[in-house]
DNA sequence: CTCTGTTTTTTTTTT
DNA sequence: AAAAACAGAG
């Protein structure tokens, strides 16, 4: 097809061609294609590191200045709140203060904004609340224990999961009821708990995270009058990572760049998927969609990601222009080479082959630790190395397939004295105190939310415990008021004086928050009121002097905590001077791992390779590539499952701009027992000459003797049997020795070294000699620091220079 | 109702 | 190994 533009880009007129050059100077071919197509629909293919976020900003940035929309009228979705900000900053750099009228942000974040608007129109209020997956697996375990569900073999977990799965698929408990098979009971308990969890939600005044997505296009759907005000407004819609779209947020984009018709069609086709329909008369077309995406970097399956939307897109959008960008501009080719030997692997692909100008760079480094520590002092000495050779520390990273990998990490990091910040794992949001100060929170701002009362109703103890909270709830239902109501009638509720009177003082410290927070009188409170409000409920509740009073150590970290969530809170009133509670609650409820990342500080990044997505560092470690963590043992089962975790590597090792390093262990410790890993199979996916191997599977397996470690085995050239020669193994430069000979087998496999030590009254200078548990005797260089971070930097006669934090490390004096 | 000690489960990835 | 769930005493 011909692809006449329906908008001729930036013709004559006060704004120039000339504006444009600056937006397209340095571009490829395909690159400047994707930048000024004009059309329905673009799909670009932008292969890891091909520049798609800069042609997505000049995409942006050309539309606007060559006056072909409006700031307001373009839709950007990214996926992640960080991923949006960067965005926005630099579309900003080019076209200044316009930048300010465009929605760039997640689906969710898009939802909730739209939601907030519309709530009413089908018995939502604007102050709802968000449940994140803690606070509905909350729900759904109390109505899995009401429904005795466990009896049929539905646990928690699996009816979260299954009823996530159905509504990313739009579908509710009827719909699926309807084909599902009835005459079985578990199937008909696991519907009543839909069925139940979706009118509570309701009834609480929330949206679970999937609602946000689901919710909006059913309101979409049933309110078109409400649907065409969007869609008159966004005129240009553009989605990055399209690949990792679910079916739910595939039909949101749908429903937006529908034509809108003069006259509202009433009874909406419910067959509804295909937009270009000639029969009626728009009276504008549909919006203009540009989709960026890598179906080779598509590793959300888990969660409804459903890679057809991308692979079928020409299909959902006939006469779609498809760019392709196959030049990358992030990696070496060494390390593009393995991506592709990797990636080839997969067999249900288009071919397409990265490639890169920049040269061969340095090779791939490969290390076989005897333990997780082992590797992770690779990891640390490597990092160290790397620093010294004028290496920002911010510009390294460190990926993991689990979460729960990060531990042995983090130890040798600590003790190694690298400085490192970790990316999610238990988000600060998710701490139990947090929670508890943002459920006071929400019980002011969404009162209809019952399970918030209830989470606090005991917080701190009050003794009001199983009993009084049902009998409160039992009296809440009689009368036909809210459990929050209720609280305000202590002396009703037939319970004991001296309960009546924490319930009366806990109702007394919500009443005056509400009054602060909340006023009646429509008079606007200043923007400190969240941050003050705050500070209210957690002093007057006697929250905060439960936690001091406590002897318990990890309580004084939990105030400290709550400290920092009021500065949060105060930072928010200064970045959104007009921001009410209930925005407040929308930010932290949508802010997600990738989010917390800021490259100011000086450290190491440690998060999961699903993290990583989207990110770049000079230097990456991909740690634990074993069978069984990549791909995860169990993913095997899955269906597409090893496929994904394929990409999800080849996702890890494209993240490297100049230095990749794969390692692995032979042994490693899960649920406290320890077991024998063996080499993941992408390993061998990647051609021999391409790594060099500080120390290869094949040489640790000679040593441990344990069976024949699988890598390998089945191939005939290049790779072979145990001869470490045939690996290429290079032997360690004294001053990069990670294993002294002495450490091997016996010594390191496993051992938590970082059990409670303290040293801190040590006395260190430079010129003494110590002695180190793993690495030997050394002479002191230098000691920075002060107090509990007193690092001493350390020559050892056999494990080289080493910078050790005095407080914890295993040494002793000489 | 709360505290303490014992048993069980947990680790796949996330907006 | 650590967190969560559970049971029983006070």
């Amino acid at each position: 097809m011909t692809e006449a533009p329906l908008i001729v880009p930036s013709t004559a007129g006060p704004s120039g061609p000339q504006d444009q050059d600056d937006l397209l100077a340095g571009l490829n071919p395909q690159q400047l294609a994707a930048v000024t197509y004009r059309g329905p629909a673009l799909l670009i293919v932008a292969g890891a590191g091909s520049g798609k976020t800069s042609v997505l900003t000049r995409r942006i940035a050309s539309l606007l200045r060559s006056r072909e929309a409006w700031p307001s009228q373009i839709l950007a979705i990214t996926f992640t709140n960080k991923a949006a900000g960067e965005m926005r900053e630099r579309v900003g750099q080019l076209v200044g203060e316009a930048a300010r009228g465009m929605w760039i942000s997640t689906f969710h974040s898009a939802c909730v904004r739209i939601l907030r608007r519309e709530a009413e129109h089908f018995g939502f209020t604007k102050s709802f609340t968000i449940y994140d997956s803690g606070d509905s697996r909350a729900l759904i375990k109390r109505l899995v224990k009401e429904h005795e569900a466990d009896a049929y073999g539905l646990t928690p977990a699996s009816v979260q999961g299954r009823i996530s799965k159905l509504k990313n698929e739009l579908q509710d408990s009827e719909s699926y009821a309807r084909d599902a098979n009835m005459s079985d009971p578990a199937e008909r308990v696991f519907v009543e708990i839909f069925a139940d969890y979706q009118r509570r939600l309701r009834k609480a005044n929330a949206f679970d995270f999937d609602d946000l997505i689901g919710q909006t296009v059913y309101l979409f759907r049933a309110f078109p009058k409400v649907a065409d005000t969007y869609r008159r407004r966004f005129r240009h819609i553009l989605v990055d990572e399209y690949q990792d779209t679910n079916h739910a947020q595939y039909a949101l984009i749908h429903e937006l760049t529908r034509p809108v018709s003069a006259d509202a069609p009433d009874p909406y086709a419910s067959n509804g998927m295909m937009i270009f329909e000639p029969e009626t008369t728009p009276e504008l077309a549909g919006a203009s969609l540009t989709v960026v995406g890598d179906s080779d970097q598509s590793i959300y399956a888990f969660r409804g990601a459903d890679i057809r939307n991308i692979s079928e897109f020409e299909r959902d959008f006939p006469g779609a222009k498809v760019v392709l960008l196959e030049q990358n501009y992030r990696s070496t080719q060494n390390i593009l080479s393995a991506a592709n030997a990797v990636i080839g692997h997969n067999f249900d692909r288009k071919d397409k082959k990265l490639w890169s100008d920049r040269g061969d760079g340095d090779k791939i480094v490969g290390f076989t630790g005897y333990s997780q520590h082992d590797e992770a002092q690779f990891v640390a000495d490597e990092v160290e190395a790397l620093h010294r050779a004028g290496m920002p520390y911010s510009e390294m990273a460190v990926f993991y397939r689990t979460n729960s990998q990060s531990r042995a990490l983090e130890e040798i990091f600590i003790r190694s004295a690298v400085p490192y910040k970790i990316m999610g794992g238990t988000k600060f949001y998710e701490r139990a105190e947090i929670k508890d100060a943002l459920a006071y929170l929400i019980s002011v701002a969404n009162p209809a939310d019952e399970m918030s009362v209830r989470r606090i109703l005991n917080k701190p103890r009050r003794g009001i415990g199983d009993v009084t909270e049902t009998a409160i709830a039992r009296f809440a239902d009689d009368q036909g008021i809210s459990f929050r109501d209720a609280l305000s009638m202590p002396s009703q509720l037939g319970v004991g004086p001296k309960i009546q009177a924490a319930i009366g003082q806990l109702d007394a410290v919500l009443t005056e928050a509400t009054a602060l927070m909340l006023p009646a009188s429509g008079e606007v409170p200043p923007p400190t009121v969240v941050a003050d409000g705050l500070s209210l409920l957690l002093a007057k509740s006697g929250y905060l002097d439960a936690l001091r009073a406590s002897r318990d150590p990890q309580d004084e970290a939990r105030v400290e905590n709550l400290d920092e969530f009021v500065a949060v809170a105060r930072d928010f009133a200064r970045n959104n001077p007009e921001g009410t509670i209930a925005d407040f609650l929308t930010e932290v409820a949508l802010v997600s791992d990738a989010d917390d990342l800021d490259d100011e500080s000086g450290s190491v990044s440690m998060m999961t390779m699903h993290t990583a997505k989207g990110l770049e560092f000079d230097a990456v470690f991909v740690t634990g590539v074993e069978e069984d963590l990549i791909p995860h043992r169990i993913s095997a089962g899955e269906p597409g499952g090893p496929q994904e975790e394929r990409r999800l590597f080849y996702v890890g090792i494209t993240r490297a701009r100049k230095r990749l390093h794969l390692s692995l262990a032979m042994t490693r410790a899960q649920f406290g027992e320890v077991s024998v890993a063996m080499p993941s199979r992408f390993l061998q996916e990647i051609p021999a000459e391409l790594v060099d191997w500080r120390q290869s599977p094949g040489d640790v397996n000679s040593r441990g003797g344990t069976q024949s470690r699988a890598l390998n085995a089945r191939r005939g050239g290049g790779f072979g049997g145990s001869g470490g020669d045939r690996f290429g193994v290079k032997p360690l430069a004294p001053r990069d020795r990670i294993t002294p000979l002495s450490t091997a087998m016996d010594k390191f496999p496993n051992k938590v070294t970082g059990k409670v030590r303290d040293n801190g009254d040590l006395e260190l200078a430079a010129g003494d000699r110590i002695r180190h548990d793993d690495f030997g005797e050394g002479r002191v260089d230098a000691v920075t620091g002060e107090g509990a971070k007193r690092i001493a930097h350390v020559r050892f006669d056999a494990a080289g220079l080493k910078k050790l934090l005095i407080k914890i490390a295993p040494i002793e004096k000489l």
